[in-house]
DNA sequence: GCCCAGGAGCCCG
DNA sequence: CGGGCTCATGGG
């Protein structure tokens, strides 16, 4: 187990898009009438398109409420908040200004979190009365982070999200996900910082928005499917230089200081 | 019923 | 500065 030997971050988004290809995040909602709940993006894989291009000023809007809906829930869930905002063409600045804090919760329900979901996206929009998206994207990119960061309710995933995939700004925008995936292949500590994960791709990986784009997403991808919190390692592709190979179907747990204190809870 | 999901804030030592 | 707690729905 531990002499396997170590994959370097550029071998392994290599490896990560040899196998799922473009993500084309960040999904945006589609509420073309062909397109039913079952064939959106968080049925058919989370990407239904490429959305590496120039974002217009709804789309940035529509990926900044989506990046608070999304914090510590599935994407599927996310995206029911979204889609019953989209349904009643509620995903404008205009629109979600005039709703009230409890109309605004009802309906974002099924992203969980809602009375501070709510909360967080009303700050969102007071800030976003201050400064507008149109003056954001001039905006250098630590500066733009910064102010994203003052915003309560927006911690450093969010902050980061925001500038990579809705201002198409170069920043590495590290997840539970990157810290699970890196820390059992190896790479980091299993208690790693935000900033260290963060710095350590930055260091490696040359900046561009493509590429940080496609990586967190393909990461993501990954972490759904194979390296998930009970990994499918005999399936995984990454497995020759994984430091933690979890046999399937294997019942007891590997140790047991920390389970105690969750079970006596 | 339990566990987990693309976090963040707050409190406490 | 780190650890533990709270917030909450929905799928497996």
């Amino acid at each position: 187990m531990k002499n396997s030997a170590k994959i370097s971050l550029h071998s392994l988004y290599d490896k990560l898009y040899k196998n799922y290809g473009s993500q084309g995040w960040w999904p945006l909602v589609d509420l073309k009438p062909e397109i039913n709940p079952t064939q959106r993006g968080s049925y058919t894989g989370y990407h239904p398109g490429n959305n590496n291009y120039p974002k217009n000023e709804d789309q940035i809007f529509e990926i900044i409420i989506g990046t608070i809906l999304a914090q510590n829930t599935s994407w599927v869930n996310a995206e029911k908040a979204l889609w019953n905002l989209a349904q009643e063409n509620l995903i404008s600045e205009n629109k979600l200004n005039k709703l009230d804090l409890d109309e605004l919760a009802q309906i974002i329900r099924p992203s969980g979190f809602f009375n501070q979901k709510a909360i967080k996206i009303q700050n969102m929009l007071q800030f976003l009365q201050k400064n507008p998206i149109s003056s954001l994207k001039k905006l250098e990119i630590n500066v733009l982070r910064q102010n994203l960061l003052d915003i309560k309710g927006v911690g450093p995933e969010t902050a980061d999200s925001i500038v990579l995939y809705a201002f198409n700004k170069p920043i590495f925008v590290n997840d539970a996900y990157t810290k699970r995936l890196l820390s059992r292949i190896g790479l980091i500590p299993e208690k790693s910082t935000y900033d260290f994960i963060q710095n350590l791709f930055h260091s490696q990986i040359n900046a561009n928005f493509v590429v940080y784009n496609e990586y967190h997403a393909l990461i993501v991808q990954h972490c759904v499917y194979v390296c998930s919190s009970k990994p499918k390692c005999s399936m995984c592709f990454l497995n020759q230089y994984c430091q933690k190979i979890i046999p399937i179907k294997s019942k007891k747990k590997a140790k047991k200081s920390k389970s105690i204190n969750k079970t006596n809870k």
